[in-house]
RNA sequence: GGGCCAUUAGCUCAACAGGUAGAGCAACUGCCUCUUAAGCAGGAGGUUGGAGGUUCGAUUCCUCCAUGGCCCA
């Protein structure tokens, strides 16, 4: 019903309707609109690597083909330049009707911004300098209907720009380099962690009894085994079933869902590394963790600093500094944690630091605002918050000389928390205390049933080995290394409402 | 969930204090064989996000709704 309505608008654009009649005119004077293929000898950029020091004015003789789509037109009567453009750039083309010949040129009149084509000429230089494609053969590959965003503004609006995101990625270069970085990092984390010797796996999207963190999950439903299923909010015990089993390296790219408010720095799917490394624990992680990330670093931005945000952040200073969670708060509010132990002291601590939280924010939410507003923004350079409250960290593994902490760590770069990691909780008798404790409390996030997850229970009473657990968020990542500051804007199609009107 | 802001032509933006909406690009019709934000001439394009209200008159003021952004929870 909404297709019919959209098809209606289109009759009455006028700019759509205007190119849906040079379509038919092309059809009439036998071209094919939407051919099936087209052989290419180069892309753009090799065009470049290879004549990029013609003179001006000099020619060659190879004969190159070329595909992409027109960004500009400049016509001038029996002749026109063109720009057009592939993944890899951009280039001039010229058009010339006594090379093409008149029924061609007439053709290529018909052709519009946006179009996709593919041409076939000699490479050589105008007398201004500027590379481009003297075009012997010109054939439409594709005709666009739509009209693109202009060319000197490109598209502005942001709502257009993640709804439609592939008109962002034609007009606004610096998109695809963002994206681009990302490939680059997901690739750099595999490599790095390759080379280690870890095996990539992949575990359940849909599970049955939800763990691994404190979230509101999304519920779906199968039909054939009448059962319902929640997407993984984490697949954290599922990571740690394949250490029991003796996979004693491996780690998961995984997206995973998280059914709570979307922000600049929350999608309801997200993308996060999870590492398992069998006989290692916190610290081997931070050292994994710093080392990952430096080699990222040096990979794809070729540095070991950059700018993000207006700080400049550097990361090549090893080992980064490690600071206990309670040293940094008594720092930064002159307040001793360690002190404060019911939720109305933790209130009245808020309170008095003027943090604001619901009424219903169990101690750690509260905990964590102040945290959030207090500690977290001055957490520039690359820092290791240490030694969480176990209350707050079931998995975890208690530290030896103090059972209220544990052994965990999360790291905060520019500000924004990137990683989280333990040495995981091996014994299963505390492990079944600690969840049974977090059932009754419902201290799980709401939205769920909570329910105790037994085959992760009898797992551990096989035996877990002793074992390092490292959480990254590839998407914060990716933000700080392109210097985002909306997850938005490293996310192909963000999560959005419905389309109206 | 709450507060503030935004929504005007395909795109980017204007419109004083309430007086019937303008420009550039794109498109259209001409001219033009080295242009590059090509140029010149001409004509066209709008239910101002939606629904109500106030007013002689609403893009402008008020209410509600939708979508988005930022901040707070």
């Amino acid at each position: 019903m909404e297709e019919k309505g959209n098809n209606i608008m289109d009759e009455i654009n006028k700019l759509i309707s205007e190119r849906k009649q040079k379509l038919e005119e092309l059809r009439k004077l036998g071209v094919d609109v939407y051919p099936r293929n087209f052989s290419i000898t180069h892309a753009i950029s090799q065009v470049r690597e290879k004549y990029g020091t013609l003179k001006a004015e000099e020619k060659t003789e190879e004969t190159v083909s070329l595909a992409g789509r027109i960004m500009s037109l400049r016509g001038m009567g029996k002749a026109s330049f063109a720009h057009m453009k592939d993944q890899t750039g951009k280039l001039q083309i010229y058009i010339r009707e006594d090379v093409l010949g008149e029924r061609n040129y007439q053709i290529f009149r018909k052709f519009d911004i946006g179009d996709l084509i593919g041409v076939t000429g000699k490479v050589f230089s105008t007398k201004t300098g500027e590379l481009s494609i003297q075009v012997e053969d010109l054939t439409l590959l594709a005709k666009s209907l739509r009209p693109l965003p202009e060319k000197w503004h490109g598209l502005k609006d942001i709502e257009t720009r993640y709804r439609q995101r592939y008109i962002d990625l034609v007009v606004n270069e610096q998109v695809k380099d963002v994206f681009c970085t990302r490939s680059l990092i997901i690739k750099g984390i595999r490599k790095f962690l390759d080379n280690l010797g870890f095996l990539e796996v992949e575990t359940p999207m849909m599970q049955s009894v939800v763990g691994g963190a404190a979230a509101k999950p999304f519920l779906t439903h199968h039909q054939a085994l009448d059962m319902n299923l929640y997407l993984r909010i984490s697949p954290e015990l599922f990571l740690k079933r394949l250490v029991v089993g003796g996979l004693e390296k491996v780690y998961e790219v995984n997206r995973s869902f998280r059914n709570e408010g979307v922000s600049t720095r929350h999608n309801p799917e997200f993308t996060m590394l999870e590492v398992y490394q069998a006989y290692s624990d916190y610290n081997g992680m931070m050292d994994l963790c710093q080392k990952m990330i430096l080699s990222i670093a040096k990979e794809v931005l070729g540095k070991d600093d950059f700018v993000y945000q207006e700080n400049k952040i550097n990361l090549g200073k090893i080992p980064w500094q490690r600071f206990s969670l309670y040293e940094l708060l008594k720092e930064h509010t002159g307040l001793d944690f360690t002190n404060i132990h019911g939720l109305s002291e933790m209130r009245k601590a808020a309170d008095r630091l003027n943090v604001k939280y619901k009424k219903d924010s169990p101690k750690h939410k509260i905990l964590d605002h102040i945290f959030e507003s207090y500690v977290q923004k001055k957490l520039i350079q690359p820092t290791f918050v240490l030694d969480y409250p176990a209350e707050f960290s079931p998995l975890a593994k208690a530290k030896k000389d103090n059972p209220e902490l544990v052994e965990r760590f999360e790291l905060f770069i520019g500000g924004e928390e990137l990683a989280n990691a333990y040495s995981e909780l091996n014994d299963p008798v505390e492990q079944r205390k600690r969840m049974e404790k977090q059932v009754e409390e419902k201290d799980i996030g709401e939205g769920r049933e909570a329910e105790v997850d037994e085959d992760y229970l009898r797992a551990l009473e096989y035996g877990l080995p002793p074992c390092g657990g490292l959480g990254i968020g590839v998407d914060r990542l990716v933000m700080v290394f392109t210097n985002s500051n909306s997850i938005r804007d490293v996310i192909l199609f963000p999560q959005m409402r419905k389309e109206t009107g």
